[in-house]
Order: structure tokens, then C-alpha cells, then sequence
DNA sequence: CAGCATCCTGCGTGATACTG
DNA sequence: CAGTATCACGCAGGATGCTG
């Protein structure tokens, strides 16, 4: 899958909002941005106590999401030259407005998710 | 500001929501559903329309979407036992609900998304 | 028509170690 | 503290061919 050429349509803005939000933490640092601006350190731990405790997530990683935020125009970089290093991340106008999606995500999911894994399978047919 | 207390049991609905959705077509597909049951084949076509068209979607991955659907609750499989094969896909309750988010993410997407791809790096900073 | 079986590949993710 | 470098792996997703 090389290039996805921006074709135009109904499915397409959903499908790069589906890019935008790839991965496993994007969703939740912006959930955990909405309150105002949090250091690198803080956001690793903050994702560290959301999920479960025994997952971890590597500078790598994080490190790779906060950019594709950053350029996904979500968040902004803020950067004091100081030392010990200081770097602040907040949500940007458009990071801002995609709150509500999130919280009306997080409500759907409360209500309609209860342990969905947990049944999967079988006899899910609530219809 | 950081009032970071209620990052707890939070994050995890968002989670469960970015499984049952991940994938390229899956939101795509609960989309084309919207309005009334689809026959396989009409999925299909739908997907092919919507993308591009020089994009190709195998019937394996189309099944796998179909069947992660309807393990996650969301849509139902009705196979009417004929020759030649005929089942069609609908919606369930859940995924009806599902709707309203969806659309709430195209809207979004619609109004913040234009050409996030093509300026990604640089100069996004419109805060 | 509506899939399944098999093979293959790129990328997202994790582990570990190192740096300014 | 806030990252980068390197290695490794699982899995989504595509190609192709076959079937009831």
C-alpha cells in the first residue's frame, strides 16, 4: 500500500481519520491532553495507569506517536531549551475540537462495549 | 489543570472501540449499512466505489472485516440457505447506535481533515 | 455467489541499549 | 529528562487459486 491519493467521496474522510488515530495510543494521549499540557513523562505514565499496569510502553514508541500527532496537526511541540531536558505537548485548536468525538466515543463504547471480547463469538445476536 | 485522576479506567473503552474498528473497511462498511441490509457482493462493490478504484479488496479480507463484525456485535449474518448463495449483512442494535459516532466522525473529519496528508510535516501549527 | 486455503510482505509494536 | 538506534516479531492485508 503505497500511496493513498487523496480520492474524495464519503468514505475517505473516515478512512484518514482512521489513519490519524492509528495506533494503540493516540486516542488516549489526546483524551489525556484535554486538561491541558503534559511533559513527555507524564504522558508515558499517564498511558502506563490507563491501560494495564503490565503493559509498557517504550520511548519508541511514544516517541513515534507524539510525532505523527504533531503532524497529523493534533498536538504542538513545545520545546524549553533548559537542561534537564523540558518538553510540553498540548492540543492544538483541531486537537481540541476532536474531544467531543472522543467523549461521545468513550460513551458509546461504556455502553455498548461490556466485555465484548469476553463473548465474541458467540450469541452476541442482542439484535 | 492536569486533573489526571480520572485516567483510570478510562482509557480502556477506547481501547476496545479502536479493536472493533480497526481494520480499513470496517467503519466503511457499517456506514454502507446504514440504510438497509447488503448482500455480500454489494459490500464488495460498495468498498471498491467509495476508495479507489484501482484498489482491489480480496474476498479474504472482506470476510475476515465481515466476521469481526459480526463477533464484535455489530452487524448480523443471514445466510438464506439457496443455490445460487445468498446471505446478507444488517445491522444490529448496537450497530445502529454505532451510526450517529460515525457520523459525527465524518463530520469532523470533513471540516478538520482537508489535506492533512499533504501538508503533514510542516507548518501545521494553525493552533 | 460467497466465500476458504495458501503463500508472502510491509509495518506497527515491543525489547534493549545508548545519548545530549 | 526526553528522546534515538538497532534488532526482532506478529499480524493485518494483498495476490492467487479453488469450492459448495
Amino acid at each position: 500500500m503505497a500511496n493513498r491519493k487523496s480520492a474524495k467521496g464519503d468514505g475517505c474522510p473516515v478512512m484518514a481519520f482512521q489513519k490519524l488515530i492509528s495506533g494503540k495510543y493516540k486516542i488516549r494521549i489526546l483524551w489525556d491532553l484535554k486538561d491541558g499540557p503534559l511533559r513527555y513523562g507524564e504522558i508515558r505514565r499517564g498511558l502506563l495507569r490507563g491501560g494495564d499496569a503490565s503493559e509498557e510502553i517504550t520511548p519508541r514508541v511514544l516517541s513515534r506517536e507524539l510525532k505523527a500527532l504533531v503532524a497529523g496537526g493534533l498536538i504542538l511541540r513545545k520545546d524549553f531549551a533548559v537542561v534537564p531536558p523540558k518538553v510540553e505537548y498540548r492540543l492544538t485548536r483541531s486537537g481540541q475540537s476532536f474531544i467531543p468525538v472522543i467523549d461521545m466515543i468513550r460513551k458509546w463504547g461504556m455502553r455498548h462495549l461490556r466485555g465484548v471480547e469476553e463473548r465474541s463469538a458467540f450469541s452476541v445476536a442482542a439484535e
